[in-house]
DNA sequence: AGCACGCCGACT
DNA sequence: GTCGGCGTGCTC
């Protein structure tokens, strides 16, 4: 029996952030992962770790605590874990107790005294054949694009590869886990698992779920083996014997954890592949600039699945439905056969203009512009309240929408179409699912609603704005919603994209997506831009704390590895770096801002006064 | 985060 | 003299 336990505090704190070795009472039962009461600090108060490791003896020199009690004998994590933690935190510059706060589940102490192992799959049950599950033979780490459209049954394909590939493991023995980025592809996943039978071999890992059930399926899955799945926090979930990992839509934004220290799925995954030795899959419709580059590196193996693709009609018409788009969605709708209109903004109009100086009107408070939301309220962008209209500068009353927005579209189709159901979709309002038969949707990228057996008319009506949006990432976020909106079309559909012309005109014939984020991936690696490299940035409370650390910075020995780059915001520092350097960056600024942040004479209680975001994509 | 220690000004 | 202000630093 070993003596001593080395315990961790789940706490963002920089001064907690280590090991405190406490002493075993005899009789204690305990593991790695048991979550134990210790006393701590001069006043000896109670405060709750977790065991991270057991040993004989410490390095301590002064007298040891002892543990108070044991608070949960079943381990709330594993050793793996803990050590992904570790280099999670290292690559954040952040620290393990913030990470570990992560990983951790709340607990509910009526769940433990419950919890029964998962039933056993036979393995004798038989497998079909999946391309996925053969190619992950043969290599660790594969980059998988499924078939694009499904073949059967309104499974998603991606979806039925996964689960093909996890019963796999699951015959063998052994746990998988997969990664979704929101609800809908959580609820995809759970069909194509209901398809083939596998419902009770699995355990959901999801935010939204009850406290309870979640913590119940947290604990599970470290005694039996099962098919893991959820959103992004599941990447950290402790899982019995992990043999593959598969992650699907790495591109999407919801992978990325919103607040400090800003990790993502991706990131997290990889290095969680190399600590358990797992295979890995990344998957996609359209890939994104960063798995591209890692199949540049070889680090993935591409694996392209066959299937039929939809076929293609390109305008380059200026307004969004043209006469001939118009009469195929009318032809389409007589037919009753379901229509899909991809509309890039949301509400009635993205701007309003005085009708008669033609000025753009702005928010009085603060100057903002002022947009009409999906209600018909006019709302200002900044400060997100609806805005009384006052009267424009000129004295005029009377405004013009400036680019209509799916709502208005809708409405127009509802006056065009009387006789047929217009559903509208966006992120604020997602309808999921729908089963009329010659319904026409309106959706904003995202939110498009699977419909049974499929759309067989798919309209991208936004193609030329959305490429041209003035950020980093545009023609990659576009091509991936294009590539997703078009996965929910039926077999014999057509897809129309409004506005395209040239080289991604011909890109897009083929819907070849990867060549044209390719193509993008070229252009920002020759320009020294991301994923080639990465951009960091660091956001400061206060003006004189924020010179102290662009003055620390330029004193670094890496000032020669570094670039700054401009930033809107007053107190963000942005910085540009090659991946190579980016461990010993983290650790840079790490001890920079702990020193600076102990030193600062501007400090508030609760606030940060420096936050890291070693991968920050909205940069520019 | 808490909590003690410590080194300066105002007070019975 | 000594009570108490909160800046600095440590907690196994």
């Amino acid at each position: 029996m070993s003596k001593i336990a080395a315990v961790r505090f789940a706490s963002p704190l920089p001064q907690l952030d280590r090991e405190y070795d406490y002493l075993i009472v005899e009789g204690m039962s305990l593991e790695v992962g048991s979550l134990v009461e210790v006393p701590f600090g001069s006043g000896k108060k109670a405060k709750s770790g977790v065991v991270v490791e057991l040993k004989e003896d410490s390095s301590h020199k002064g007298e040891l605590g002892s543990i108070t009690q044991v608070l949960s004998i079943h381990p709330q994590t594993s050793a793996k874990i803990l050590e992904l933690c570790k280099q999670v935190a290292q690559r954040q510059a952040s620290t393990v107790g913030e990470i570990l706060a992560a990983a951790l589940p709340k607990r509910f102490v009526r769940v433990e005294k419950n919890i029964s192992p998962l039933a056993k799959l036979e393995s004798a049950v038989s497998t079909g054949v999946s391309e996925l599950a053969e190619a992950l033979l043969k290599a660790k780490r594969v980059h998988y694009t499924p078939q694009l459209i499904a073949s059967s049954d309104d499974v998603p394909s991606w979806a039925l590869d996964f689960a093909n590939a996890a019963k796999r493991e699951l015959q063998a023995g052994k746990s998988s886990l997969v990664v979704l980025p929101d609800y809908r592809e959580v609820r995809h996943f759970e069909l194509a698992l209901e398809h083939l039978g596998l419902s009770e071999f699995s355990l959901k890992h999801v935010s939204t779920d009850n406290g309870s059930a979640r913590y119940g399926n947290h604990l599970l899955a470290q005694i039996s083996c099962a098919i893991n799945y959820g959103t992004r926090t599941a990447c950290f979930s402790a899982i019995k014997d992990l043999a593959l990992i598969m992650l699907w839509d790495d591109g999407d934004e919801s992978h990325i954890e919103q607040s400090s220290p800003y990790w993502n799925s991706r990131d997290v995954l990889l290095q969680r592949q190399q600590v358990e030795d797992t295979h890995l899959v990344i998957a996609s419709h359209s890939p994104s600039a960063e798995s591209l580059r890692l199949i540049d590196l070889n680090y993935l193996v591409a694996l392209r699945a066959k299937g039929t693709k939809p076929l293609v009609r390109i305008t380059d018409s200026f307004t969004r439905l043209d006469d001939e788009t118009f009469a195929l969605v009318s032809k389409c709708l007589s037919d009753g056969k379901p229509v899909l209109v991809q509309i890039a903004n949301l509400g009635w109009a993205s701007a309003i203009a005085c009708s008669s100086c033609k000025e753009l009107r702005k928010c009085p408070s603060c100057q903002s512009g002022i947009w009409i939301d999906p209600s018909g309220m006019y709302r200002c962008r900044n400060c997100k309240q609806s805005a009384l209209l006052p009267l424009c500068t000129c004295g005029g009353a009377n405004t013009r929408p400036i680019r209509i927005g799916a709502s208005a579209i809708a409405d127009q189709f509802r006056r065009s179409f009387p006789n047929t159901t217009i559903l509208e979709s966006n992120g604020d309002n997602p309808l999921l699912s729908t089963t009329a038969s010659g319904v026409l949707v309106v959706a904003t990228p995202g939110a498009e609603p699977d419909v049974v057996g499929g759309y067989d008319l798919i309209v991208i009506a936004d193609a030329a704005q959305m490429i041209g949006a003035p950020r980093l990432r545009a023609l990659e976020k576009a091509v991936g919603s294009w590539a997703n909106a078009i996965s929910l079309a039926s077999k014999q559909s057509l897809v129309i994209f409004v506005g395209l012309s040239g080289v991604i005109a011909d890109q897009i014939k083929d819907l070849d997506f990867e060549a044209i984020v390719g193509g993008d991936f070229q252009d920002r690696l020759s320009l020294g831009l991301p994923p080639s490299t990465r951009l960091a940035s660091v956001i400061s409370s206060n003006l004189a704390d924020f010179n102290l650390l662009r003055e620390g910075l330029e004193k670094s020995a890496m000032l020669d590895r570094l670039r700054f780059l401009p930033s809107a915001d007053k107190f963000c520092l942005v910085l540009d770096y090659q991946y190579s350097d980016g461990a010993e960056l983290a650790n840079l600024l790490r001890s920079l801002t702990n020193l600076l942040t102990a030193q600062s004479k501007h400090k508030r209680p609760g606030e940060r006064v420096y936050r890291i975001n070693m991968d920050d994509s909205k940069v520019i």
